[in-house]
RNA sequence: CGGGAUGUAGCGCAGCGGUAGCGCACCUGCUUUGGGAGCAGGGGGUCGUUGGUUCAAAUCCAAUCAUCCCGACCA
């Protein structure tokens, strides 16, 4: 391809809504443009990678068994009613009705819509297992879109989805596409980390994810450190909380009543009473759409939501409001504590949503593990102005069966091996591999025949990765200051050809050079605009092809190219014959 | 949705009550041609939108929309 058919769209200057590497080389050296918010146009350059990309999944896909089907981007409500996610996907679903009225939704992913395929043609256990995918386009009203294709509102996503009739045959699967998921990063060029993650509101039991490291990663991961390490990696959201220390009591004595007027935070009251931070018992409320949450923690770490709100369930997961807080504590915001509190575990109270209607929403109360059985330990009184001392578990309050609350941190004990120390990444999420179990096979009614003749409902696993976000994150671990640094793989082109010719003849020469290649069949982008040299050096180092190829004095004396690797910077003179 | 910031030519910015400007990009011509050329000429903007204050608004006020950054969701 020529720069005179296929234009180069480069910018000198970045473009000041970009923040990161990715969003501004790729915006700057042409690949792609921001139309709206989280909403990309791909260029020529952008859309040749983008389906390499494609391809490389889809190969590495149908290798490991899965079959390619194509769904529809809009999908009808009932699916979604099925299943009951029409409510719990709230605003990020974005909904739209045709002119009867009907109610539909952009799918944000496609698991309802899949298990309804599979009911269609899925009737004896001989079909299972089956593992279905499709390359195709998701829509997500994300709160904040950000970091160009790192995170939009309009994506595109290979979901794959498998079903099964025992755990064992999901597990094969599962590994399966843990090993397709390898394949494709390694050939993509890029360097990911597998860890343990939460399953977030997709329901099931195991998961991993595959994470890029990287500065702007959202998610942070915790890993064995060092060689000794065990090789535990997982998402700091699912990390079991060992401490690095036990948690010790304070002073045994009884409870007693200290005046705190305006101290409301850890901080604030450690430095007032001159107490270690582990002494103190941290309250945390949250409330969903049918409960009020109390969550009692040590005074030094911080809640893990992920964990809260998969112990509680519920919907519209949130902070409490100061008006939730006060009809629970009887104090304001600051004071609470588990002695004296006015509600108990299971309690159903009556209060005001936002709306001011009344509603009733049941108190459910827990306690993380660290707080068992300690003593002499400082927490709220639930009054306004006022802490406790000298509280003891049991006596003061009843901890009960105690759960893991807290979010681990680098530091921490290993939760696997329970010897070395965690450390801490920052990572993007490039995949994710889930086992599912039965929770839309069930809701969506899809059943086979097994052995017996009888009614079974299939378990199911699903596997995605964002196409996008992989090229982001690509361009992410692959540049310079001068620009992108492609992995030949990936690459829109392989080599970038920059002609220097001062006269007519000097050009026809490269033009048949050119040709040449095209004619053997080699990829090449030839930059056949009539610019200086060093315009064409600065953008062929932009858009970043894996190879440039200069023809110019050494091409007309001596018949050699200089053949410069973008990478390296290393350069040699060839001759044209020997590029393949 | 809370907190912060910004909307002026394709991109980056200045102007902050008195006729809309700069650099890059773009068009024409000449000269130039191995790391973002020079000269000359030229085209392009309802100053995000709406309303207000004023003799006069890009500039002051209000509302609204959009975009970006920081917090809760996700590939």
């Amino acid at each position: 391809m020529k720069a005179s058919q296929i234009p180069l769209f480069t910018m000198k200057e970045d473009p000041k809504d970009a923040q990161v590497a990715s969003h501004r080389l790729l915006t700057r050296a042409g690949y792609i443009r921001k139309q709206a918010a989280g909403l990309y146009v791909f260029l020529p350059f952008g859309y040749e990678v983008f389906r390499k990309v494609e391809e490389i999944v889809r190969q590495e896909m149908n290798r490991f068994g899965a079959v390619e089907v194509h769904l529809p981007v809009i999908t009808p409500a009932e699916l979604w009613q099925q299943s009951g996610r029409w409510d719990i996907m709230g605003a990020e679903m974005m909904r739209m009705s045709d002119r009867h009225n009907n109610l539909f939704a952009l799918g944000p992913t496609h698991e309802e819509s899949i298990t309804w395929l599979a009911a269609q043609f899925l009737q004896s256990y001989k079909q299972l297992p089956i593992n279905l995918y499709q390359i195709g386009t998701k829509y997500r009203d994300e709160i904040r879109p950000r970091y160009g294709l790192i995170r939009c509102r309009e994506f595109t996503m290979k979901d794959a989805y498998s079903f099964h009739m025992s755990d064992e045959s999901l597990d094969e699967t599962y590994q399966k596409m843990r090993e397709a998921y390898r394949a494709i990063f390694e050939r993509c060029g890029l360097a990911t980390i597998a860890v343990e993650a939460d399953s977030g509101n997709m329901g099931g039991s195991g998961s991993e994810e595959f994470m890029v490291a990287s500065e702007i990663g959202e998610e942070t991961l915790l890993l064995c450190e060092n060689e000794r390490g065990c090789g535990y990696r997982s998402n700091q959201e699912k990390t079991p909380f060992v401490p690095r220390e036990v948690y010790h009591s304070g002073e045994p004595s009884p409870p007693q009543l200290v005046e705190t007027p305006t101290q409301k935070t850890i901080e604030e009251v450690t430095t007032l009473l001159q107490q270690d931070p582990t002494l103190f018992i941290k309250t945390v409320i949250y409330e969903t759409d049918e409960s009020v949450i109390l969550a009692f923690i040590p005074g030094d770490r911080d809640l893990s939501e992920v964990k809260l709100k998969n112990i509680a369930g519920g919907t519209n997961f949130a902070m409490a409001s100061a008006e939730t807080i006060r009809a629970v504590t009887g104090a304001e915001p600051g004071f609470a504590g588990p002695a004296n509190l006015p509600v108990k575990d299971g309690e159903k109270i009556q209060m005001k949503n936002a709306a001011a209607q009344r509603v009733t929403k049941t108190v459910q109360i827990f306690f993380d593990h660290n707080i068992k059985n300690r003593g002499g330990l400082i927490s709220g009184a639930n009054k306004t102005g006022f802490h406790l001392k000298g509280l003891t578990d049991g006596r003061d309050f009843q901890s009960g069966e105690t759960k893991d609350l807290v979010n681990a941190q680098a530091g921490d004990i290993c939760p696997r091996c329970r010897e070395q120390r965690l450390k801490s990444t920052k990572g993007i999420e490039v995949g994710h591999i889930f086992k599912l179990g039965r929770k839309y096979t069930q809701s969506m009614g899809l059943t086979v025949l097994d052995q017996n003749g009888k009614p079974f409902v299939p378990t199911m696993g699903c596997y995605g990765i964002g196409i996008g976000r992989t090229v982001a994150t690509v361009v992410e671990q692959n540049h310079d200051e001068k620009g992108i640094i492609w992995p030949e793989s990936i690459s829109a082109y392989k080599y970038y050809l920059i002609g220097i010719s001062k006269t007519a003849e000097e050009k026809a020469l490269i033009e048949v050079l050119y040709q040449n290649m095209i004619d053997r069949g080699l990829s090449v982008y030839y930059d056949d605009r009539d610019e200086r040299p060093g315009v064409k050096f600065n953008d062929a180092d932009l858009v970043g092809f894996p190879w440039q190829v200069v023809a110019g004095k050494t091409y007309f004396e001596k018949g050699l190219i200089e053949l410069k690797n973008r990478r390296t910077g290393e350069k040699t003179e060839v001759k044209p014959q020997e590029l393949n």
